[in-house]
DNA sequence: TGTACATCAGTGAACGCGCGTTCACTGATGTAC
DNA sequence: TGTACATCAGTGAACGCGCGTTCACTGATGTAC
């Protein structure tokens, strides 16, 4: 498990009244934001209406938030925050040697968190916010918090030795080659998590990885029909069953 | 393949000359309304900015369109049609009796239009619009060809004999079980697309269906890492060959 | 074929709204000596 | 402990912008007789 982002500066614990009255108000309008995001989607976030909620003039808000776009990076990284720790704690709270047990809980986890912040999973995996980019040099780290846990419970298995052998479980005539291209991409992941997990199950755990996603965007996105599933947790689990199994784990 | 949608009612081949120019103007309008989108995203769509380029006062487009919920109706019922068509379009080339070469077709066409077509790929299966709530009555019918389509392929292996047997390819301690519950949606929606696929499989088409839209998303909307895929074309063949294997085809 | 009327497309002004951002300012809080 | 100065939070006005939607209107196109 990855420990804590630390590409961001540590916000040292504040000292003086005024700074700690400062920290209180940039937290205040993170609260805010949020709550705005939750209303009416990102596109539409406004440092007015959180300036209206937060009781003070408009331009007051600047002198804790550069611009709008910072403000949805620090919604970014909050939301991306929230997410990892609850992702990780759910994991670390399933025995180390169950694979499947953990896989299972960081899927659970990060629908549960989808499924009550539907605005923030929407600003981290929905349509991009037109006209936004996220600086990458503050948001990768928390950004990447769910693939490290993800990869790093199948790497164990494989390690352990507890994986099924790698091309078997859907063998046969076109079983999932890994091409020359694809190797070279699959190096340099595994190079930079310090991974074990031979190229073919790598590429599964990527897929599994989207897969999750995309079950999760359906429902949260309400991409299913109208009435077509009732039984939303069912299915997930359903779901979460064969993605475990994709990925090798029992 | 579903004939085309049968809910909308079809427009009638304009007559008169001043039906030719209404048809004409109303096409400009969607077509303009495109464009606009691809550049400022759904939530920024503007009535006033669709008169601007069509060249008429903005209240003249209240004359084509009630407003401008309307308009993202339209345009959702535009991209849902090209999609489809250009899907069941794919899907048609390749013989009947390839199953997997058809789901493959299907998932590349899919592919294809989205990375060509990266918002109006986010209007239909990205973040909600804020505010707006498509009209099922109008877009039911375009927006589920792609999975009538998909279904129609594993059902028809299946009637074939071509689909592996059930439990199957990854079966185990773990196998996936369908629970009651959901086993009522599921005959729910092989009684609506008239499929004869047991419930085990119609579920895991379920999951190759979100699975595909969740490793297309990843890519259009940039959920990879910054160059962590160069290989995109590669590893989108590695899941569809996995994906094909997940929904029991060869 | 010609005329009278109805339909329709498009105009232009207006309503009321919200937005991001800058700027010179007041007054309170903190710091150095 | 007291004073002089620097820092900072918040104000209020302003700039220039864009939006959706309504309304009374003009003039062109179509239709009935």
């Amino acid at each position: 498990m990855p420990a804590n982002n630390d590409s961001a500066p540590a916000p040292r614990a504040p000292r003086t009244p005024r700074e700690r009255a400062r920290a209180q108000t940039t937290a205040d309008i993170v609260r805010l934001g949020r709550e705005h995001l939750a209303v009416h989607g990102a596109a539409a976030l406004s440092l007015r209406a959180v300036a209206r909620d937060l009781g003070v003039v408009s331009s007051a808000v600047y002198r804790y938030v550069q611009n709008r776009d910072e403000l949805l990076t620090l919604l970014l990284i909050d939301a991306y925050g929230e997410l990892g720790d609850e992702v990780e704690a759910a994991v670390a709270r399933v025995p180390e040697a169950d694979f499947a047990g953990r896989f299972r809980a960081l899927g659970r986890a990060v629908r549960g968190w989808a499924v009550r912040e539907p605005a923030r999973y929407a600003l981290l995996f929905g349509s991009p916010v037109p006209g936004y980019r996220a600086p990458a040099e503050r948001t990768a780290g928390p950004g990447t918090r769910v693939i490290r846990s993800l990869t790093a419970i199948v790497d164990a298995a494989w390690r352990a030795g507890a994986l099924r052998a790698e091309p078997e479980p859907l063998a046969g005539p076109s079983a999932a080659a890994v091409s020359a291209q694809l190797a070279v991409d699959l190096a340099a992941i595994r190079e930079e998590l310090g991974l074990a997990l031979p190229d073919g199950l790598l590429a599964r755990g990527a897929l599994v990885w989207t897969s999750l996603f995309g079950a999760i965007s359906f429902e949260v996105f309400g991409q299913y029909g109208e009435g077509t599933f009732a039984a939303k947790d069912a299915l997930f689990e359903h779901h979460l069953q064969v993605l475990a199994g994709v990925a090798g784990l029992e």
